[in-house]
DNA sequence: TGTTTATTACCTATCGATAGGTAGGTATCA
DNA sequence: TGATACCTACCTATCGATAGGTAATAAACA
C-alpha cells in the first residue's frame, strides 16, 4: 500500500498498474490481485488508510489541550510533510482532480476525505474571531492548490508562500 | 482538440487514448495520429491552446482601461466559467498533480502555464497597497484548490466560497 | 499424538481488451 | 500532380482479471 499511495501521487490513478506494485515487491500481478481482487478494492484502501494517517497526525480538533493556533500549525505542517516526502501532491488531490473517471468505491472515499478534512478545520476554527483566519474551504483549498503549483513546477516555494500567508502570525 | 481537452481534465492524462478521440470524432485511431503523431504532441498542444485561450481571456495585465478590480474580476471569473463547462478541473491542476510522470514537453508546457499564470497575477496586483488582496500565489492556489475541492465533492459551494472571499469587495 | 482440513500467500499461464504506434493504400481537393 | 486527410490492417506491449496449482502454516479433531 506504500508503494501505491506513492505511485498514484506521483502518476494517477490510471498511472500505476497492478504490474508495478509487483514489481517493486519482487512478486507476480497476480498475487497483488489475491489481496485487492480489483483496482477500485486497492484504491478505496489506500485513499482510507490515507485519510486515516492524516487524522491521527491532525488529533483532535476540539481537544481543550492546545489553543486553534497549534491546530492550524499541525494542519499546516502536515501538507508540508506530505509534500516532502518525493515532492509529490495530495493523494486526494490528486484523485479528486479526475473524480468523474474514478471507480464508484474510489470516488466515494475521496470525498469522504475532504468532507471530513474541512469538517475538522471547520472545528478547529470555532469561536475565532472572523479575519483571524479565512475560512475553512478556503484554507484547504490555498493549501491544495499550492502543492499542486509546487510539484508541476518542481519549485517549492509556491507552498512555502502560501504556508507562510495561512501560518498564525503569532510567535512561532 | 476540444474532445482531447476535455477528456484529459476528466480523466487525466493517462485516462484518454486515441481510440476514445477517434471514437468521439467517429474516426480510426490512425487519423488522430495523422494530426499528432504523438501522445506528448497532442498534450503539448492542448496545454498551449488552453493557455492561450485563457490568456485572451484574461486580457492585459497592465492595460490602463481597467482597474485591479477588474482584472481581478475577470480572473475568478474565468475560473468559475472553466468549472462550469462540465464541472471539471484546469487542465493544468490535473496534469500539474502529476507533473512527474508526463512526457516532458507536457510538463514543460504545464509549467509554462503556470508560470504565466503567476506572472499576469503579480503584474495585475501591482500597486495594490499591501493587504488589500492575497499575492499572486495565494489567489492562484486557492483558486486552483476549490476547483479541485467542488469536482472531487461535486459540490459547487467550494468554489462559490473561495471566489467570494477572493473578490474585490467593492461594487459588483 | 497423528491425521485431516483450511487458510494464507504466493506461483504459472492465460484471457480478452486496450494501449500507442506504423506501413501502405485511397479519396478529395487545389 | 501533389499535397491533404483519411482509411484498412496490422504490430508490440501492456492492461485488469481469472483459472488452477503449490508450498507452508495453522486449526480441528479422532
Amino acid at each position: 500500500m506504500d508503494i501505491a499511495e506513492s505511485g498514484y501521487r506521483q502518476g494517477g490513478f490510471a498511472g500505476l498498474s497492478f504490474r508495478d506494485i509487483a514489481a517493486a515487491l519482487d512478486m507476480k500481478s497476480a498475487s497483488v490481485h489475491y489481496h485487492f481482487p480489483h483496482k477500485e478494492d486497492l484504491g478505496k484502501a489506500v485513499v482510507e488508510r490515507y485519510a486515516d494517517n492524516l487524522f491521527d497526525t491532525l488529533g483532535a480538533a476540539d481537544s481543550a489541550e492546545d489553543k486553534i493556533d497549534d491546530r492550524i500549525r499541525r494542519l499546516i505542517s502536515a501538507y508540508q510533510a506530505a509534500y516532502a516526502e518525493g515532492e509529490s501532491s495530495c493523494l486526494c488531490a490528486v484523485l479528486g482532480s479526475v473524480s468523474p473517471q474514478l471507480p464508484p468505491a474510489v470516488q466515494t472515499a475521496v470525498d469522504h476525505f475532504f468532507a471530513r478534512l474541512i469538517a475538522w478545520t471547520e472545528k478547529a476554527l470555532i469561536n475565532t474571531e472572523p479575519s483571524a483566519y479565512p475560512n475553512a474551504a478556503h484554507i484547504i483549498s490555498a493549501l491544495q492548490g499550492a502543492m499542486i503549483l509546487s510539484v508541476a513546477t518542481r519549485d517549492s516555494r509556491y507552498l512555502d508562500n502560501v504556508t507562510h500567508d495561512l501560518m498564525p502570525k503569532s510567535a512561532a
